[in-house]
DNA sequence: CGAGCCGTTGAGGGGATTCAAGCTCAGTGG
DNA sequence: CCACTGAGCTTGAATCCCCTCAACGGCTCG
């Protein structure tokens, strides 16, 4: 890291009730007035890619609703190996532990630019004495989380590694907006994420790149072919079974 | 299947407060009151190993408190392969996808004896709205459920085969009663949790036999020596490092 | 322009899979 | 009583997928 890049800001009047994913985000379950009412304690939040934004074991004094970026969460093993487990995107809510005060259970990373909204401890309490709306709200959040987790043992570290860099491609897909460039991650990165070695991901990514189904532009970039990752998937899946 | 063995019951009058796992069960958080006023709708469900307690995809109507025994949570891919994505052990809450009414996510399956109270959907509505310390208590189990999920990713879907395996015996060793004999998988469904070729999973099995770790005494049963098993996963970590 | 990082590709080796054969053991029926 | 059967466990041998080691080219940046 070269500089420091995060970049603070408090949120103005009345930015809650424009911000871009709050049909999507924590806050669509209130109210003009709940909205006004928490705002003031609420910060807007930048990184650039590589930096952290909590760490593993911290304690716990905020949740964040990303509004734009995609965030990893790894863990680190007792061999000293990182692995990562999660991926979060644009309204998703991130670490929700500071609302049962249990500490950061891993480290949340920057993959691409990250803002965020963070809300402190105190306001999510206010909130959940005075507005079961919410609540509700932050239990489907949670159980989306436990699905993602889910899904990530199941999609992208099971089966071979071809099938892996493809769910992979499917999901960076899934986070970024249509017709953009996707986030591409670089090698290294694919490799923690699907359990692969560096070369390995290097080798798929190549042949897939000769396939037509990811076109790279520019740093950790590229446009991806959904049909014909579709289709390369399908493939697969058909001669498994 | 020879038999059905599922055994229905409702829960007596005063069952609850008197219950073996309430005190790390969802209803600690209730008072006798509250726990009167539920527990008629509540009933006991018994189910044989390899019985399913609720379908993927199916309308989600009740939460379940594991009171004994060990359930799997499945995932089918579009190649037609089952995938175990976490276990859940005693005093652990299933089908909380019933709380923010969506459908379950996985498919729930008994491993061992398993034992269970089944908490219909209007109850837990009741108890949310009245019960504030109920959803904090909800809340909780979420972040317990998505820990357990994403150290599953962790520790049981990367590294060598042989890691994996110890992994596994650790966590099973964790669900059951110190002394008592744990559950020891079937080769195959070891293989399918840990990503592995039945063979495979045999073959480290019967290595760790030899070297003490393990000791099977009966069907599915076996005695685990956790200073052999701490010792073999410390020199695992040690030699990648 | 050299240093360093990243991506790519090749060659070789190793860990895990696949294929295959015995083994034990419980349940079944002659 | 015991062969018969089938399912699960174990072990061997061959194969293959992926890892490791290594070299090289492109790129950015000091």
């Amino acid at each position: 890291m070269l500089m420091k890049v995060t970049r603070i800001a408090p949120v103005e009047l009345g930015a809650c009730s424009r911000c871009e994913v709050r049909a999507h985000a924590l806050f669509s379950a209130l109210d003009a007035r709940s909205l006004e009412r928490v705002q003031p304690a609420v910060i807007s939040l930048a990184f650039a890619p590589g930096e952290t934004i909590y760490r593993h074991g911290a304690e716990s004094a905020a949740v964040f609703t990303v509004r734009e970026g995609i965030v990893r969460f790894e863990k680190v093993t007792e061999a000293g190996e990182r692995r990562i487990v999660r991926l979060a995107g644009r309204g998703a809510l991130i670490g929700q532990e500071a609302v049962v005060h249990r500490p950061y259970a891993e480290e949340a990373v920057a993959c691409t630019p990250v803002r965020l909204c963070r809300i402190p401890h105190p306001s999510i309490a206010d909130l959940q004495r005075n507005e079961p709306s919410l609540v509700r709200e932050l239990m489907r959040r949670w159980q989306c989380a436990l699905e993602a987790a889910e899904d990530w043992t199941s999609d992208l570290k099971s089966g071979p590694a071809r099938r892996r860099v493809l769910k992979l491609l499917a999901l960076v897909r899934e986070h970024g907006a249509a017709g953009e460039p996707v986030w591409l991650p670089p090698r290294h990165e694919m490799g923690v994420m699907l359990g692969m070695a560096t070369e390995t991901a290097s080798r798929i990514v190549s042949a897939l790149r000769r396939e037509g189904v990811v076109a790279p532009c520019g740093i950790e970039r590229a446009h991806i072919d959904a049909g014909l990752l579709r289709g390369a998937l399908d493939r697969l899946d058909r001669e498994a079974a």
